[in-house]
DNA sequence: CGTATAGTTGAGTCTAGTCAAGGAATGTGG
DNA sequence: CCACATTCCTTGACTAGACTCAACTATACG
Protein backbone atom coordinates (compact mmCIF):
# COMPACT_ATOMS: atom_id res chain seq x y z
CA UNK A 1 0.00 0.00 0.00
CA UNK A 2 2.95 2.08 0.85
CA UNK A 3 3.46 3.23 -3.31
CA UNK A 4 -0.29 3.39 -3.79
CA UNK A 5 -0.48 7.14 -4.47
CA UNK A 6 2.56 6.45 -6.73
CA UNK A 7 0.27 6.77 -9.68
CA UNK A 8 -2.10 9.56 -8.52
CA UNK A 9 -2.54 12.27 -11.22
CA UNK A 10 -2.66 14.53 -8.63
CA UNK A 11 0.29 13.35 -6.81
CA UNK A 12 2.25 16.49 -7.51
CA UNK A 13 0.24 19.32 -7.67
CA UNK A 14 -2.06 18.20 -4.57
CA UNK A 15 -1.67 18.55 -0.87
CA UNK A 16 0.31 15.24 -0.34
CA UNK A 17 3.21 16.98 -2.31
CA UNK A 18 5.42 18.14 0.75
CA UNK A 19 4.49 14.88 2.71
CA UNK A 20 7.78 12.47 2.83
CA UNK A 21 7.44 8.73 1.77
CA UNK A 22 6.41 7.41 5.07
CA UNK A 23 4.11 10.02 5.65
CA UNK A 24 2.90 9.70 2.36
CA UNK A 25 2.38 5.84 2.54
CA UNK A 26 0.36 6.09 6.46
CA UNK A 27 -2.07 8.55 4.75
CA UNK A 28 -2.72 6.93 1.83
CA UNK A 29 -3.97 3.93 4.15
CA UNK A 30 -6.80 6.00 5.26
CA UNK A 31 -8.16 7.55 1.52
CA UNK A 32 -9.75 5.61 -0.96
CA UNK A 33 -10.54 6.31 -4.60
CA UNK A 34 -13.81 6.76 -5.71
CA UNK A 35 -15.66 7.86 -9.17
CA UNK A 36 -18.28 10.25 -9.00
CA UNK A 37 -21.04 10.24 -12.29
CA UNK A 38 -21.61 13.66 -13.38
CA UNK A 39 -24.23 15.81 -11.60
CA UNK A 40 -23.70 13.20 -8.58
CA UNK A 41 -23.21 14.86 -5.15
CA UNK A 42 -20.89 14.57 -2.65
CA UNK A 43 -21.95 17.23 0.21
CA UNK A 44 -25.17 18.33 0.96
CA UNK A 45 -25.58 21.88 1.51
CA UNK A 46 -26.51 22.50 5.44
CA UNK A 47 -25.42 18.84 6.05
CA UNK A 48 -23.23 17.76 8.78
CA UNK A 49 -20.54 16.51 5.84
CA UNK A 50 -18.40 13.01 7.43
CA UNK A 51 -15.83 13.44 4.15
CA UNK A 52 -13.28 15.04 2.82
CA UNK A 53 -11.89 14.93 -0.73
CA UNK A 54 -8.99 15.73 -2.98
CA UNK A 55 -9.90 15.85 -6.71
CA UNK A 56 -8.48 13.92 -8.93
CA UNK A 57 -9.82 13.86 -12.24
CA UNK A 58 -12.77 16.04 -13.68
CA UNK A 59 -14.37 19.40 -11.88
CA UNK A 60 -16.40 19.62 -9.30
CA UNK A 61 -19.02 22.91 -8.40
CA UNK A 62 -19.47 23.83 -5.06
CA UNK A 63 -22.70 25.72 -4.85
CA UNK A 64 -25.66 27.32 -2.41
CA UNK A 65 -29.44 28.04 -2.93
CA UNK A 66 -31.80 30.35 -1.62
CA UNK A 67 -34.85 29.19 0.26
CA UNK A 68 -36.54 29.93 -3.41
CA UNK A 69 -34.45 27.81 -5.23
CA UNK A 70 -32.11 30.32 -7.61
CA UNK A 71 -28.63 28.76 -7.09
CA UNK A 72 -25.51 30.46 -6.74
CA UNK A 73 -22.14 28.38 -7.71
CA UNK A 74 -19.45 29.19 -4.99
CA UNK A 75 -16.67 27.68 -6.82
CA UNK A 76 -15.33 25.06 -9.18
CA UNK A 77 -12.52 22.79 -8.06
CA UNK A 78 -9.97 21.59 -10.54
CA UNK A 79 -7.74 18.61 -10.37
CA UNK A 80 -5.63 18.55 -7.14
CA UNK A 81 -7.94 20.98 -5.20
CA UNK A 82 -9.20 19.87 -1.69
CA UNK A 83 -12.72 20.19 -1.29
CA UNK A 84 -14.78 19.59 2.39
CA UNK A 85 -15.26 21.22 5.61
CA UNK A 86 -12.23 20.86 8.36
CA UNK A 87 -12.72 21.33 11.56
CA UNK A 88 -15.91 20.88 12.65
CA UNK A 89 -17.63 23.14 10.64
CA UNK A 90 -21.15 21.96 8.56
CA UNK A 91 -20.72 22.46 4.82
CA UNK A 92 -22.34 25.64 3.97
CA UNK A 93 -22.53 24.60 0.34
CA UNK A 94 -23.21 21.37 -1.94
CA UNK A 95 -20.04 19.90 -3.84
CA UNK A 96 -21.31 18.05 -7.29
CA UNK A 97 -19.70 16.93 -10.04
CA UNK A 98 -19.93 18.77 -13.53
CA UNK A 99 -18.40 16.03 -15.41
CA UNK A 100 -17.35 12.71 -14.30
CA UNK A 101 -14.90 12.55 -11.68
CA UNK A 102 -11.81 10.49 -10.06
CA UNK A 103 -11.76 11.81 -6.48
CA UNK A 104 -9.63 10.36 -3.46
CA UNK A 105 -12.02 10.42 -0.25
CA UNK A 106 -11.14 10.40 3.48
CA UNK A 107 -13.54 10.52 6.54
CA UNK A 108 -13.29 14.08 7.91
CA UNK A 109 -12.43 12.48 11.57
CA UNK A 110 -9.35 10.16 10.29
CA UNK A 111 -7.91 13.05 7.73
CA UNK A 112 -8.22 15.63 10.70
CA UNK A 113 -6.24 13.51 12.65
CA UNK A 114 -3.90 13.05 10.35
CA UNK A 115 -3.53 16.43 9.26
CA UNK A 116 -2.80 17.67 13.36
CA UNK A 117 -0.03 16.01 13.62
CA UNK A 118 1.77 16.65 10.16
CA UNK A 119 2.49 20.35 9.75
CA UNK A 120 3.98 20.38 6.57
CA UNK A 121 0.02 19.32 5.59
CA UNK A 122 -1.55 21.83 7.30
CA UNK A 123 0.99 24.74 5.88
CA UNK A 124 -0.12 23.50 2.28
CA UNK A 125 -4.20 23.27 3.46
CA UNK A 126 -3.50 27.06 4.93
CA UNK A 127 -1.95 27.93 1.55
CA UNK A 128 -5.13 26.73 -0.59
CA UNK A 129 -7.60 28.35 2.13
CA UNK A 130 -5.93 31.72 1.41
CA UNK A 131 -5.60 31.08 -2.56
CA UNK A 132 -9.27 30.18 -2.30
CA UNK A 133 -9.95 33.42 0.19
CA UNK A 134 -8.29 35.33 -2.49
CA UNK A 135 -10.64 33.74 -5.48
CA UNK A 136 -13.76 34.32 -3.46
CA UNK A 137 -13.34 37.70 -2.65
CA UNK A 138 -12.19 38.77 -6.10
CA UNK A 139 -15.51 37.29 -7.43
CA UNK A 140 -17.26 39.53 -4.70
CA UNK A 141 -16.68 42.40 -6.32
CA UNK A 142 -17.67 40.85 -9.70
CA UNK A 143 -20.99 39.88 -8.24
CA UNK A 144 -21.50 43.37 -6.08
CA UNK A 145 -20.15 45.73 -8.36
CA UNK A 146 -20.10 44.70 -11.70
CA UNK A 147 -22.36 44.58 -15.26
CA UNK A 148 -23.41 41.61 -17.51
CA UNK A 149 -20.97 41.98 -20.00
CA UNK A 150 -18.20 42.32 -17.28
CA UNK A 151 -18.92 39.02 -15.71
CA UNK A 152 -19.29 37.45 -18.69
CA UNK A 153 -15.69 38.79 -19.89
CA UNK A 154 -14.15 38.49 -16.66
CA UNK A 155 -15.62 34.80 -16.95
CA UNK A 156 -13.92 33.63 -20.11
CA UNK A 157 -10.58 35.09 -18.81
CA UNK A 158 -10.33 33.32 -15.40
CA UNK A 159 -11.34 29.93 -17.49
CA UNK A 160 -8.58 30.53 -19.71
CA UNK A 161 -6.19 30.89 -16.91
CA UNK A 162 -7.06 28.37 -15.02
CA UNK A 163 -7.68 25.55 -17.86
CA UNK A 164 -4.11 27.02 -18.98
CA UNK A 165 -5.02 26.07 -22.51
CA UNK A 166 -4.39 29.71 -24.14
CA UNK A 167 -7.30 30.99 -26.42
CA UNK A 168 -8.77 27.70 -27.00
CA UNK A 169 -11.25 27.06 -24.36
CA UNK A 170 -12.97 23.53 -24.00
CA UNK A 171 -15.25 25.30 -21.41
CA UNK A 172 -16.51 23.05 -18.37
CA UNK A 173 -19.73 24.87 -17.74
CA UNK A 174 -22.59 24.83 -19.28
CA UNK A 175 -24.85 28.56 -20.08
CA UNK A 176 -26.81 27.22 -17.28
CA UNK A 177 -24.07 27.18 -14.84
CA UNK A 178 -22.11 30.14 -16.27
CA UNK A 179 -25.43 32.17 -15.29
CA UNK A 180 -24.98 29.99 -12.06
CA UNK A 181 -21.67 31.25 -11.51
CA UNK A 182 -22.00 34.77 -12.74
CA UNK A 183 -25.61 35.64 -10.89
CA UNK A 184 -27.46 36.36 -13.78
CA UNK A 185 -29.46 34.87 -15.80
CA UNK A 186 -29.36 31.83 -18.67
CA UNK A 187 -30.60 34.23 -21.25
CA UNK A 188 -28.43 37.35 -20.40
CA UNK A 189 -25.03 35.36 -20.66
CA UNK A 190 -26.31 33.85 -23.64
CA UNK A 191 -26.61 37.84 -24.68
CA UNK A 192 -23.61 38.63 -24.09
CA UNK A 193 -21.81 36.00 -25.78
CA UNK A 194 -23.66 36.60 -28.77
CA UNK A 195 -22.51 40.64 -28.43
CA UNK A 196 -19.26 39.49 -28.53
CA UNK A 197 -19.30 37.32 -30.89
CA UNK A 198 -20.69 39.76 -32.94
CA UNK A 199 -17.99 41.63 -32.07
CA UNK A 200 -15.17 39.47 -33.80
CA UNK A 201 -13.91 39.08 -29.60
CA UNK A 202 -14.64 35.72 -29.51
CA UNK A 203 -15.66 32.78 -31.80
CA UNK A 204 -18.06 29.81 -30.49
CA UNK A 205 -17.30 26.98 -32.97
CA UNK A 206 -19.39 24.83 -30.80
CA UNK A 207 -21.40 24.52 -27.53
CA UNK A 208 -18.38 23.98 -25.36
CA UNK A 209 -16.10 25.82 -27.52
CA UNK A 210 -14.77 29.27 -27.45
CA UNK A 211 -12.09 30.85 -28.91
CA UNK A 212 -10.52 34.10 -27.42
CA UNK A 213 -9.75 36.33 -30.68
CA UNK A 214 -9.20 40.08 -29.02
CA UNK A 215 -7.97 39.44 -25.10
CA UNK A 216 -7.14 42.88 -25.21
CA UNK A 217 -10.88 43.83 -25.33
CA UNK A 218 -12.01 41.20 -22.90
CA UNK A 219 -9.64 42.68 -20.42
CA UNK A 220 -11.18 46.08 -21.16
CA UNK A 221 -13.91 44.98 -21.29
CA UNK A 222 -13.87 43.01 -17.36
CA UNK A 223 -13.25 46.22 -15.97
CA UNK A 224 -14.95 48.94 -17.91
CA UNK A 225 -17.49 51.58 -16.89
CA UNK B 1 9.35 41.91 27.03
CA UNK B 2 7.76 38.43 27.89
CA UNK B 3 4.83 39.42 29.15
CA UNK B 4 4.19 42.33 26.44
CA UNK B 5 1.07 40.51 25.33
CA UNK B 6 -0.62 40.01 29.03
CA UNK B 7 -2.75 42.74 28.67
CA UNK B 8 -3.70 42.38 24.87
CA UNK B 9 -7.26 42.64 24.88
CA UNK B 10 -7.39 40.19 21.51
CA UNK B 11 -5.30 37.69 23.53
CA UNK B 12 -7.63 35.10 24.34
CA UNK B 13 -9.25 34.97 21.03
CA UNK B 14 -7.02 36.38 19.05
CA UNK B 15 -4.31 33.72 16.57
CA UNK B 16 -1.91 33.97 19.99
CA UNK B 17 -3.93 32.23 21.99
CA UNK B 18 -2.78 28.42 21.19
CA UNK B 19 0.73 29.74 21.68
CA UNK B 20 3.02 28.48 24.83
CA UNK B 21 4.04 31.41 26.66
CA UNK B 22 8.06 30.98 26.02
CA UNK B 23 6.85 31.01 21.89
CA UNK B 24 4.15 34.28 22.66
CA UNK B 25 7.63 35.98 24.74
CA UNK B 26 9.73 35.46 21.10
CA UNK B 27 6.50 36.44 19.10
CA UNK B 28 5.91 39.70 20.67
CA UNK B 29 9.31 40.49 20.12
CA UNK B 30 8.73 40.31 16.43
CA UNK B 31 5.12 42.77 16.64
CA UNK B 32 4.56 46.15 17.68
CA UNK B 33 1.39 47.93 18.65
CA UNK B 34 0.11 50.42 15.98
CA UNK B 35 -2.55 52.92 16.04
CA UNK B 36 -4.60 54.29 13.07
CA UNK B 37 -7.11 56.61 12.53
CA UNK B 38 -10.72 56.42 11.17
CA UNK B 39 -10.15 56.41 7.30
CA UNK B 40 -6.65 55.38 7.59
CA UNK B 41 -5.18 52.26 5.33
CA UNK B 42 -3.14 49.96 6.44
CA UNK B 43 -2.85 47.89 3.01
CA UNK B 44 -3.76 48.85 -0.60
CA UNK B 45 -5.43 47.02 -3.14
CA UNK B 46 -2.52 45.59 -5.56
CA UNK B 47 0.47 46.47 -3.53
CA UNK B 48 3.23 44.50 -2.53
CA UNK B 49 2.03 44.18 0.86
CA UNK B 50 5.35 44.18 3.56
CA UNK B 51 2.86 43.70 6.81
CA UNK B 52 0.08 41.67 8.40
CA UNK B 53 -1.67 42.41 11.71
CA UNK B 54 -4.07 41.45 14.40
CA UNK B 55 -7.22 43.67 15.40
CA UNK B 56 -6.87 44.45 18.75
CA UNK B 57 -9.89 47.08 18.88
CA UNK B 58 -12.29 48.78 16.29
CA UNK B 59 -12.97 47.57 12.67
CA UNK B 60 -11.63 47.39 9.53
CA UNK B 61 -12.76 46.87 6.44
CA UNK B 62 -11.56 44.92 3.75
CA UNK B 63 -12.18 46.70 -0.25
CA UNK B 64 -11.66 46.28 -3.97
CA UNK B 65 -12.43 48.40 -6.23
CA UNK B 66 -13.61 48.77 -10.36
CA UNK B 67 -11.77 50.47 -12.83
CA UNK B 68 -14.50 53.10 -12.72
CA UNK B 69 -14.25 53.33 -9.20
CA UNK B 70 -17.30 51.33 -7.75
CA UNK B 71 -16.52 50.21 -4.84
CA UNK B 72 -17.22 46.96 -3.05
CA UNK B 73 -16.66 45.98 0.59
CA UNK B 74 -15.02 41.85 0.47
CA UNK B 75 -15.31 42.04 4.38
CA UNK B 76 -14.88 43.95 7.54
CA UNK B 77 -12.50 42.63 10.94
CA UNK B 78 -13.49 42.89 14.21
CA UNK B 79 -10.94 42.65 16.94
CA UNK B 80 -8.99 39.58 17.42
CA UNK B 81 -9.50 39.30 14.01
CA UNK B 82 -6.19 38.41 11.55
CA UNK B 83 -5.26 40.48 8.11
CA UNK B 84 -2.92 40.68 5.62
CA UNK B 85 -1.84 38.69 2.49
CA UNK B 86 0.25 35.84 4.41
CA UNK B 87 2.90 33.59 1.88
CA UNK B 88 3.39 35.81 -0.69
CA UNK B 89 0.55 36.73 -2.64
CA UNK B 90 -0.47 40.07 -3.30
CA UNK B 91 -3.23 41.95 -1.71
CA UNK B 92 -6.07 41.83 -4.14
CA UNK B 93 -7.69 44.39 -1.46
CA UNK B 94 -7.55 47.22 -0.04
CA UNK B 95 -7.45 47.40 4.53
CA UNK B 96 -9.01 50.41 5.98
CA UNK B 97 -9.92 51.48 9.41
CA UNK B 98 -13.51 52.16 9.76
CA UNK B 99 -13.32 54.02 12.90
CA UNK B 100 -10.32 54.54 15.17
CA UNK B 101 -8.48 50.80 15.51
CA UNK B 102 -5.95 49.55 17.73
CA UNK B 103 -3.46 46.94 15.60
CA UNK B 104 -1.01 44.89 16.59
CA UNK B 105 1.47 44.87 13.49
CA UNK B 106 4.37 42.59 12.09
CA UNK B 107 6.01 42.47 8.84
CA UNK B 108 5.15 39.70 6.93
CA UNK B 109 8.15 38.04 6.10
CA UNK B 110 8.78 38.19 10.43
CA UNK B 111 5.44 36.98 10.92
CA UNK B 112 5.72 33.84 8.10
CA UNK B 113 9.04 33.01 9.42
CA UNK B 114 7.60 32.20 13.18
CA UNK B 115 4.66 30.70 11.68
CA UNK B 116 6.52 28.24 10.15
CA UNK B 117 7.98 26.88 12.71
CA UNK B 118 4.99 27.27 15.33
CA UNK B 119 2.34 24.82 14.18
CA UNK B 120 0.11 25.59 16.60
CA UNK B 121 -0.01 29.10 15.26
CA UNK B 122 -0.64 27.74 11.70
CA UNK B 123 -3.21 25.62 12.83
CA UNK B 124 -5.02 28.14 14.17
CA UNK B 125 -4.30 30.25 11.28
CA UNK B 126 -5.82 27.56 9.02
CA UNK B 127 -9.15 27.55 11.18
CA UNK B 128 -9.28 31.35 10.65
CA UNK B 129 -8.88 31.41 6.83
CA UNK B 130 -11.90 28.27 6.19
CA UNK B 131 -14.10 30.16 8.76
CA UNK B 132 -13.28 33.46 6.77
CA UNK B 133 -13.80 31.35 3.03
CA UNK B 134 -17.00 30.16 4.38
CA UNK B 135 -18.29 33.35 5.69
CA UNK B 136 -17.12 34.88 1.95
CA UNK B 137 -18.68 32.57 -0.15
CA UNK B 138 -22.11 32.66 1.95
CA UNK B 139 -21.82 36.27 1.31
CA UNK B 140 -21.68 35.53 -3.03
CA UNK B 141 -25.30 33.90 -2.58
CA UNK B 142 -26.33 37.13 -1.16
CA UNK B 143 -24.50 39.07 -4.01
CA UNK B 144 -25.50 37.00 -6.82
CA UNK B 145 -28.80 36.14 -6.07
CA UNK B 146 -30.58 38.25 -3.57
CA UNK B 147 -32.83 41.04 -4.23
CA UNK B 148 -32.09 44.41 -2.50
CA UNK B 149 -34.68 44.29 0.94
CA UNK B 150 -33.24 40.01 1.22
CA UNK B 151 -29.84 41.75 1.06
CA UNK B 152 -30.68 44.20 3.90
CA UNK B 153 -32.43 42.17 5.80
CA UNK B 154 -29.76 39.33 5.57
CA UNK B 155 -27.12 42.40 6.59
CA UNK B 156 -29.31 43.36 9.85
CA UNK B 157 -29.49 39.45 10.66
CA UNK B 158 -25.73 38.94 10.66
CA UNK B 159 -24.81 42.23 11.91
CA UNK B 160 -26.83 41.10 15.43
CA UNK B 161 -25.46 38.36 14.99
CA UNK B 162 -21.11 39.38 15.60
CA UNK B 163 -22.13 42.97 17.26
CA UNK B 164 -23.76 40.32 20.15
CA UNK B 165 -25.87 43.10 21.85
CA UNK B 166 -29.24 41.72 20.83
CA UNK B 167 -31.83 43.42 19.36
CA UNK B 168 -30.12 46.67 19.91
CA UNK B 169 -27.95 47.61 17.19
CA UNK B 170 -25.37 50.11 17.15
CA UNK B 171 -24.17 50.28 13.56
CA UNK B 172 -20.58 50.57 12.58
CA UNK B 173 -21.37 51.27 9.14
CA UNK B 174 -22.61 54.20 7.57
CA UNK B 175 -25.44 54.22 4.64
CA UNK B 176 -22.43 54.31 2.15
CA UNK B 177 -20.78 51.60 3.64
CA UNK B 178 -23.83 49.40 3.88
CA UNK B 179 -24.13 49.66 0.19
CA UNK B 180 -20.92 49.06 -0.55
CA UNK B 181 -21.12 45.91 1.62
CA UNK B 182 -24.55 44.63 -0.01
CA UNK B 183 -23.54 45.32 -3.87
CA UNK B 184 -26.42 48.31 -3.98
CA UNK B 185 -26.82 52.06 -3.88
CA UNK B 186 -26.94 54.45 -0.77
CA UNK B 187 -30.53 54.94 -2.36
CA UNK B 188 -31.51 51.77 -2.44
CA UNK B 189 -30.63 50.88 1.19
CA UNK B 190 -32.20 54.06 2.76
CA UNK B 191 -35.49 52.96 0.54
CA UNK B 192 -35.52 49.34 1.96
CA UNK B 193 -34.83 50.77 5.58
CA UNK B 194 -37.75 52.78 5.42
CA UNK B 195 -39.71 50.31 4.35
CA UNK B 196 -38.70 48.06 7.07
CA UNK B 197 -39.38 50.53 9.19
CA UNK B 198 -42.77 51.57 8.04
CA UNK B 199 -43.31 47.98 8.48
CA UNK B 200 -42.78 48.02 12.06
CA UNK B 201 -40.19 45.10 11.61
CA UNK B 202 -37.26 47.42 13.20
CA UNK B 203 -37.08 50.97 14.42
CA UNK B 204 -34.06 53.59 13.65
CA UNK B 205 -34.04 56.15 16.71
CA UNK B 206 -30.46 57.30 15.67
CA UNK B 207 -28.49 57.71 12.53
CA UNK B 208 -26.39 54.78 13.62
CA UNK B 209 -28.83 52.67 15.78
CA UNK B 210 -31.24 50.28 14.60
CA UNK B 211 -33.34 47.88 17.22
CA UNK B 212 -35.28 45.02 16.13
CA UNK B 213 -38.90 44.55 16.42
CA UNK B 214 -39.79 41.38 14.34
CA UNK B 215 -36.95 39.17 13.88
CA UNK B 216 -38.85 36.34 12.51
CA UNK B 217 -39.96 38.76 9.60
CA UNK B 218 -36.53 39.90 9.01
CA UNK B 219 -35.55 36.39 9.25
CA UNK B 220 -38.56 35.55 6.64
CA UNK B 221 -37.38 38.56 4.58
CA UNK B 222 -33.45 37.63 4.69
CA UNK B 223 -34.62 34.13 3.21
CA UNK B 224 -31.76 31.98 4.92
CA UNK B 225 -31.12 28.43 2.64
C1' DC C 1 -35.18 10.33 -38.41
C1' DG C 2 -37.45 11.87 -34.39
C1' DT C 3 -37.00 13.30 -29.81
C1' DA C 4 -34.89 15.51 -26.00
C1' DT C 5 -31.88 18.83 -24.35
C1' DA C 6 -29.36 23.07 -24.70
C1' DG C 7 -28.96 27.48 -26.49
C1' DT C 8 -30.70 31.80 -28.89
C1' DT C 9 -33.68 35.55 -29.80
C1' DG C 10 -37.59 38.73 -29.01
C1' DA C 11 -41.08 41.56 -26.45
C1' DG C 12 -42.47 43.45 -22.36
C1' DT C 13 -41.87 44.28 -17.29
C1' DC C 14 -39.76 45.47 -13.17
C1' DT C 15 -36.07 46.27 -9.97
C1' DA C 16 -32.43 48.89 -8.81
C1' DG C 17 -29.60 52.71 -10.62
C1' DT C 18 -29.14 57.69 -11.76
C1' DC C 19 -29.85 62.40 -11.18
C1' DA C 20 -31.64 65.97 -8.45
C1' DA C 21 -33.49 68.20 -4.48
C1' DG C 22 -34.58 68.67 0.24
C1' DG C 23 -34.00 67.47 5.47
C1' DA C 24 -31.74 66.12 9.60
C1' DA C 25 -27.82 65.61 12.35
C1' DT C 26 -23.09 67.04 13.63
C1' DG C 27 -19.51 70.36 14.27
C1' DT C 28 -17.34 75.10 14.39
C1' DG C 29 -16.54 79.74 15.34
C1' DG C 30 -18.44 83.84 16.75
C1' DC D 1 -26.04 79.53 22.66
C1' DC D 2 -26.89 80.32 18.01
C1' DA D 3 -25.87 80.99 12.90
C1' DC D 4 -23.61 78.59 9.53
C1' DA D 5 -21.36 75.02 7.01
C1' DT D 6 -20.74 70.31 6.28
C1' DT D 7 -21.87 65.83 6.08
C1' DC D 8 -25.05 62.21 6.03
C1' DC D 9 -29.49 60.55 4.98
C1' DT D 10 -34.07 60.49 2.75
C1' DT D 11 -37.31 61.13 -0.88
C1' DG D 12 -38.94 61.80 -5.68
C1' DA D 13 -38.98 61.36 -10.77
C1' DC D 14 -37.08 59.14 -14.38
C1' DT D 15 -34.06 55.64 -16.83
C1' DA D 16 -31.62 51.61 -17.92
C1' DG D 17 -30.19 47.06 -17.50
C1' DA D 18 -31.34 42.56 -16.32
C1' DC D 19 -35.29 39.39 -15.60
C1' DT D 20 -39.50 36.90 -17.16
C1' DC D 21 -42.12 34.63 -20.32
C1' DA D 22 -42.42 32.71 -24.71
C1' DA D 23 -41.20 31.05 -29.13
C1' DC D 24 -37.86 29.34 -31.97
C1' DT D 25 -33.29 26.96 -33.50
C1' DA D 26 -29.33 24.01 -33.12
C1' DT D 27 -27.09 20.12 -31.41
C1' DA D 28 -26.68 15.55 -29.43
C1' DC D 29 -28.46 10.92 -29.17
C1' DG D 30 -30.88 6.79 -29.58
Amino acid sequence: MANRCGGCAARLRGICNELAADQLALLSTLGRQRCLAAGETLIWEGEDAAVVANLLSGALKLTASTASGREQILGIAYPSDFVGPLYGRRSGYSVTALSDVEICLFTRRDFEGFARHHPALEHELLKRALTDLDRARRFMLLLGRKSAIERVASLILELSERLGTGGQLELPLGRQQMADVLGLTIETVSRQLTLLKSAGIIALPGRRALVINGRADLEALSEAA
